[in-house]
RNA sequence: CGGGGUGUAGCGCAGUCCGGUUAGCGCACCUGCUUUGGGAGCAGGGGGUCCCAAGUUCGAAUCUUGGUACCCCGACCA
């Protein structure tokens, strides 16, 4: 076993399959039988339920509601918007058929030719389609609006090639789908929901983002604005963790979404659309795990604290378990999610091992010595540091300390960033740099003629022209034309 | 769809070039005893259509032909 951990270390090789081995040895997630498709195992899914919770929350909060859409989609609908059939037509799995008959031979079921639909069905690539087709029913007058639905499925991309959790044909996320009167608000609402997000990724997550816009050919297919936030992982990669999109009227148009506004004059509603996705567990993996396996932030691993007894006889397990118990209830009380490993069949250092690789933040053990002094030894995930301690005090003690490693890897995670960002003003500088895995800061002439440019010859692509970013103008590294800002490139998963 | 690679026990692999005992190793699993402060030790045990099909041969995991599945690198993308 402790040769398999060893295996984990070579991530300057190749992260990306570091990463994999990281995710199938912690019990998140395997590949299916099922083409580009991604088994969630209960402890993925344990981190994505508590996701879940805390955005639902921050939604909430936020004015919005729930609702649910149909998975399938008339292949009519998806063709109104033409730039969003464009985007997606590519990776749409496609229903053609509603029912199987048995083979002559004996040897399974076939597609009963007679059954054909007359018009085929898309599984939804996402639901703006469908959504604004039921809006036109719900939306007469500027009384009805805005309408702040949200709603969390799953959807499906037929992607050329697959990565657990990065991006698998099938995936679990929450989609809002908003519809507005004015402009204005509708570009507030996609704003917000950019902030929303940050917030999560950052307080939560403990992953620092950059808050931006995305250039006109990274844009979601049918957006007027996309807002993303942009990550960077430990190898220097960054990684799109939530977008929030402004349709303007698009959508509205294509369904024909109208109101009577106060004057009494017939207006298109302005759309919003925004999402996270199962994505964010991939995120979280890439931003805080080391060689010993995962780093979960105290805010979303499903288990905080984990108390593992040593001991000799039944007799001696007993006497750490009822202090123990005290211990739990304590920090129950607390709010701390905590487990009580006295399992019989692993050994202490079997435990220990397996906690680390699964990123729980905090570890107690407690054992003989430690009953005679009325002591615990504590072990923090992040920096791997063991002390003794005294019981009296322990949960205020590992409360606090929760908070120091949220506080802590969010740190890590960001000095990491800045070290790794480097401003750049010659496209021979800018060629050696992104070699180095990092993030550039360049100026850029806004055509997308050069993006594709640099794409092309670098694999960098823009991944944002930042909301704080460094606003002086300058001259596009590229063609010496004007350039209002600097804009953020880096190579992407 | 282009370029590579791999299919042998639940998992990870060796054996294949150069055909030849009963197909092997590590982990996992089962039984027993000893253990328990960093992935325990010893002893014993169970588990295989060697991806599929056809061919060559006295004999095929190994050679030939065809098929198939999966992985990696590109293009595409949350």
């Amino acid at each position: 076993m402790a040769k398999e951990l060893k295996e984990l270390t070579p991530r300057s090789v190749n992260y990306s399959q570091w990463y994999q081995d990281l995710v199938i040895k912690a019990d998140l997630a395997e590949n299916s039988a099922v083409r580009g498709c991604m088994v969630i195992k209960p402890y993925g899914y344990a981190i994505w339920e508590k996701m879940q919770r805390i955005l639902d929350d921050m939604f909430k909060e936020t004015g919005h509601v729930n609702a649910y859409f149909p998975l399938l989609i008339p292949k009519s609908f998806l063709s109104k918007e033409a730039e969003h059939v464009e985007g997606f037509a590519k990776e749409c799995a496609v229903v053609t058929h509603y029912r199987l008959k048995t083979n002559h031979d004996g040897t399974g079921v076939v597609v009963d030719p007679a059954a054909k639909l007359e018009e085929e069905l898309i599984i939804r690539p996402t639901s703006e389609t469908i959504i604004w087709n039921t809006y036109r029913n719900w939306i007469q007058s500027y009384r009805d609006l805005p309408i702040l639905c949200n709603q969390w499925a799953n959807v499906m991309r037929w992607e050329m090639r697959t990565r657990l959790f990065l991006r698998t044909a099938e995936f679990l996320w929450q989609e809002g789908h908003t519809a507005h009167a004015t402009r204005e608000e509708a570009e507030i609402e996609a704003k917000k929901m950019q902030e929303v997000y940050a917030n999560f990724a950052e307080n939560y997550m403990a992953m620092p983002v950059i808050k931006g816009v995305k250039s006109e050919s990274e844009r979601f297919a049918g957006a007027l604005d996309t807002y993303t936030i942009e990550a960077m992982m430990q190898d220097g990669k960054a990684l799109q963790a939530g977008t929030s999109h402004f349709l303007g009227q698009n959508f509205g148009k294509a369904f024909d979404v109208t109101f009577i506004d106060k004057n009494g004059k017939s207006d298109y509603a302005w759309a919003t659309s925004w999402g996270v996705s199962t994505r964010l567990i991939g995120a979280l993996i890439m931003s805080h795990s080391d060689d010993n396996g995962l780093v979960l932030p105290p805010h979303l691993a499903p288990i905080q604290v984990v108390i593992v007894p040593i001991y000799r006889s039944a007799e001696q397990l007993a006497q750490i378990s009822e202090k123990v118990v005290g211990i739990m209830t304590k920090l129950k009380a607390l709010g701390v999610s905590v487990k009580y490993d006295d399992a019989d069949n692993k050994k202490p250092g079997w435990k220990f091992a397996e906690y680390e690789l699964k990123g729980v933040p905090v570890r107690l053990a407690m054992g003989g010595r430690d009953l005679e002094n009325n002591t615990i030894e504590v072990m923090r995930r992040d920096t791997l540091e063991k002390e003794t301690i005294s019981c009296d005090g322990i949960e205020e003690y590992v409360k606090n300390l929760l908070e120091e490693i949220q506080a802590n890897i969010f740190k890590k995670a960001y000095d990491h960033r800045e070290a790794n960002t480097v401003s750049v003003d010659t496209y021979e500088e800018f060629k050696e740099k992104i070699e180095e895995g990092v993030f550039i800061m360049a100026h850029w002439d806004g055509t997308p003629e050069t993006e594709e440019l640099i794409k092309n010859e670098t694999k960098a692509t823009i991944r944002c022209i930042p909301l704080d970013g460094d606003k002086t103008p300058g001259k596009c590294m590229v063609t010496g034309k004007p350039s209002a800002c600097r804009v953020l490139f880096a190579r992407a998963y």
